[in-house]
DNA sequence: ACGATCTAGGTCAGGTCCTGTCCTAGATCG
DNA sequence: CGATCTAGGACAGGACCTGACCTAGATCGT
């Protein structure tokens, strides 16, 4: 024919976009929907098997394919609403990195991000923009575009050009080639060579503004400790003004580190409905927040500032409650 | 040769999973990676090209391929930690539907789930138990699992069994046909038919437990009324026990819908920084976290519950502080 | 128990189309 | 201006894909 490009791999692939609809599908009707003979269904089917995707058939009078869970991932075919569905979900995840999968999940964004067809792309924005940053005020969370800048350019090695604003609010632009993004508490951190001052940096990405990537790949810098990430937070401790959060909960630990989501060794065992909670915080107002709807008794015993905004809260909840 | 199977197509797949990378590859690379020669290679980008994969080529030294944003979703080729990151993130979206795509989220999951290899499925649930439900005591929160049994279930129009607990506590096993899964508020309902009451059920899938598809492919029955969420609104509000809060806020209207996540039909102007919020919620602790969260006054009208409860929060942060 | 309906797969002939080699043209960067 | 990319035409040989036909085995409903 004139336009028939490989008809085959058009057809595998349109093959696999059908399978994962989750049912069973005949061969003659996906013959019919193929456009081939039910033999030569036959034969696509075992291509795929071949390739790795596991093709499940039942055989009988209700019989048909259907594609399984099998070694490796096959490639997801999805409709719009879906990937805009996805992309909102990564986006959000991305934005409350507890996870522990905080990379993988910015690299699926920008992987995502970089196929997505325009109409989507804004109707994610659009939808990412109704979606509450769950903390309630919207100013600490990230802006999961420019994460997803920062991590295309990142994994592509390309030199980045950005405005920031350091901690003493004055803005500089910089010339950088991005290393690594580290997720540590609540916040990202970009690792960067920075080209102009010929050293390390550390970013925080929240201060991150207009990321330019610059297009140019420059080959890969070693990082300058063993691990990036103990790296990042090791120049963030040294710097950062973080509060160490000492409290009691009536709770076990093991449980309190699960409804909490903090890690396991932030919590030390007093006794079977009992523990104390002792590790670094950034934002009391967060921690606060989720202590106060675990619903157990709790004491803080430091620091005084969350005491402190422990007492303001008290005091507008019962204006709210007793007006 | 042996197991050549359509070497054609399994070598697009690679070249497509490749030029996801966010990056360029230069057409040798790309040659020897895929132990083509470099003809071969541009043929494989053209045919890329004619099934609709926008493949985008700079020319000169520092030239190459990649794949930019096209007018369809090019299949998404992700590896384990990337799929397992999806999954998570679409499973805390879908826990908390306040987003307006609940339905392809839930979809997009079912999907992924179908294929998502066993060890992967691990993961993703160890991860997903570490996750924390942000609103606190985790018993609210919605099982993604159950829901992405429910959801392929739906789609496969397969009949379904599961165990049911009914609110006033009785537990009785259902054999129905599902329909739609519909999110409101902060809860999914499964629109179904019951085939042994013979009539239209709506179930709360929180209450739904160990859901088993019966492999039986029925044909779709017509939902009851014109459009299924209303239909499951409608049944809802005649006899959940909803409350209709009343509250006045320090915050004009539309940053108090943008911030809460609200509708914005559920907030009155007063003036320029005060606005009126009106509207139904089934659980009180989670607006009560919300308000104060808000860090601007407020003052709770109705219902008398949520006063309490607000009465209640501030007694336990006093406490908490002040011990 | 039997027939209907599905998957599974072997064989064969015909023709499509895919591949590597060789070559020229155009774009871009230093 | 030269190096290094992409772009693409021509050609020969061979791989492989398709449809048609047929047989075997599994499963379900009557």
């Amino acid at each position: 024919m004139m336009d028939s490009v490989n008809t085959t791999s058009a057809r595998l692939l349109r093959l696999l976009s059908l399978l994962q609809t989750p049912r069973e599908w005949p061969g003659t009707e996906l013959a019919e929907r193929l456009e081939v003979s039910p033999r030569t269904v036959r034969r696509d089917v075992d291509r795929l098997r071949e390739l790795g995707y596991p093709v499940q058939a039942t055989m009988g009078t209700t019989g048909g394919y259907r594609l399984a869970a099998g070694k490796a991932m096959p490639p997801l075919l999805l409709d719009d609403e879906e990937a805009v569905a996805i992309a909102v979900g990564l986006r959000t995840a991305a934005s409350h990195p507890v996870d522990g999968i905080e990379e993988a999940s910015v690299r699926a964004l920008a992987k995502l991000e970089q196929v997505l067809p325009p109409r989507l792309r804004h109707r994610v924005n659009t939808l990412g923009a109704a979606t509450v940053s769950v903390l309630g005020n919207g100013e600490s969370s990230m802006d999961p575009e420019i994460l997803a800048v920062l991590a295309s350019a990142t994994a592509a090695q390309e030199r980045l050009r950005f405005a920031y604003e350091a901690a003493d609010g004055t803005r500089t632009r910089r010339l950088v080639e991005p290393c690594r993004l580290v997720a540590s508490g609540r916040r990202w951190y970009l690792l960067a060579y920075d080209n102009d001052r010929d050293d390390w940096r550390v970013f925080r990405t929240d201060r991150i503004g207009e990321p330019r990537p610059t297009g140019v790949r420059v080959p890969s810098r070693v990082p300058p400790g063993e691990d990036a990430a103990a790296f990042v937070t090791r120049k963030l401790y040294s710097s950062a003004p973080t509060y160490e959060v000492v409290a009691t909960l009536r709770l076990s630990a093991t449980e309190a580190s699960r409804k909490l989501g903090l890690p396991a060794d932030a919590f030390h065992r007093i006794d079977d409905r009992t523990c104390r909670l002792h590790g670094p915080s950034d934002t009391l107002e967060w921690l606060a927040a989720r202590l106060l709807v675990l619903g157990c008794p709790f004491e803080v015993h430091d620091p005084p500032e969350l005491r402190a905004y422990l007492v303001d809260l008290a005091a507008r909840a019962t204006r709210a409650a007793t007006s």
